[in-house]
DNA sequence: GTGGTCTAGACCACC
DNA sequence: GTGGTCTAGACCACG
């Protein structure tokens, strides 16, 4: 199953399957052009109503990570169209976390080693 | 005025009045102690209900943030009650985005000039 | 009907459903997500403003015994949410009773056979 | 100081101070016909509203636990004065006690080890 | 139909 | 004057 939905979270299920898909595109998982489960499939895989997954797949397509092509089904759309804004997006709120954490009294080399952590863990996933 | 409110913002209003208030416990600009204004002098300063900000002060209460006294008003709690949990926290969200970066395809040394940038930014605000 | 209110006790109403509710839960006579009445159909059931059932039911969230979907209704959570933190509540509680009972001449033997009284009350019940 | 008061605590100033008075009571620390602070010295001495004392004694003289005689002062009632009605309701507390640890899935053994903890602990206070 | 938020207005307890 | 609770009634988002 590509996704998982979890009912103790608040979010809007449509919400959460937006964010499962944008982390599987962002993170490679689902290559450029390759194929995305259908609305009807989705929904049924699910146990949700189809309205929800349509809303969620056209946001998607609104945010310029799928693409629709009526008649064939809905696709990742190539990285340029998202990329940028995302990049931007999460740079600011990188550095808005790390003004909260020096306002907690964390020190740039604290910050600086966790990073390095998180580099190394995430590496080794690659292996 | 204190705060004000964003009405653009889809979030709640009392959501939007919390995270204001704890911004300015956090930096420090509210000090231990500190009355907060009364839930009816800041509901006629923002034209609000005072309901809405009866809600947004019971929420920032049972987080630790402020202690309310029957018949007295609303204080600033001592930062004991709440600094720990909120490192533990936003440490968290710092690697989650640091984790978000490197898929984006930041390069480590980008993160650490952003971090010493913001520093600086925020060194000079204390001139 | 699931509870009942009492008009009398000083306690506000939202805090005698949290209670009752909680014992419900605790008891197993609620089992785990199992739906509980929507706020709508209580507030009529308890002749009682919505406003109040939503507190009541927003506080139990909170404290972990139930969990909400919207759009559907709530829901008792698995046992695992709250189960450790009550119990270390109740003994803690449980203790100071002792406490209590020491200084005011209870005898151990005394606190010891009530315990089997009660025990044997309580599962008289189950058969 | 004889007591001292929680502004965090969120009962109402005048159940603290009864709260803190009967323990003290209880306990022996003050002994029968003891003479108590006057309305006016505790009010200064805990920086209060003399009105606020004033019916914290009124609570305390109706459940039994002081006297108070006009023009000289209020004193700590004789024992006989409260001691049964206290025993009663302590029972009964710590039988609901039982109840819940008993659904809590917490054995006879354990609780009745508790006890003995608790009376060995309370015991080395005396000595 | 379900929960979530907000307003308006009221009454109470506390200090 | 201050917070705490409750009612009545409304509108919105979600599924």
């Amino acid at each position: 199953m590509l996704i998982n939905i979890d009912y103790q979270d608040k979010r809007p299920i449509y919400e959460q399957i937006i964010e499962k898909l944008q982390n599987l595109i962002v993170k490679g998982v689902l290559a450029e052009n390759d194929k995305i489960p259908s609305v009807r499939n989705m929904a049924i895989e699910l146990s949700i109503n189809p309205n929800t997954i349509q809303r969620a797949y056209q946001e998607l397509e609104r945010a310029g990570y799928i693409y629709t092509v009526k008649g064939r089904g809905n696709f990742v759309s190539p990285k340029d169209g998202w990329k940028k804004d995302k990049l931007v997006e999460a740079m600011q709120e990188f550095d808005d976390k790390v003004t909260e954490l020096i306002h907690l009294g964390v020190s740039a080399d604290e910050m600086h080693s966790h990073i390095d952590d998180v580099i190394k863990k995430e590496g080794m996933k690659n292996d």
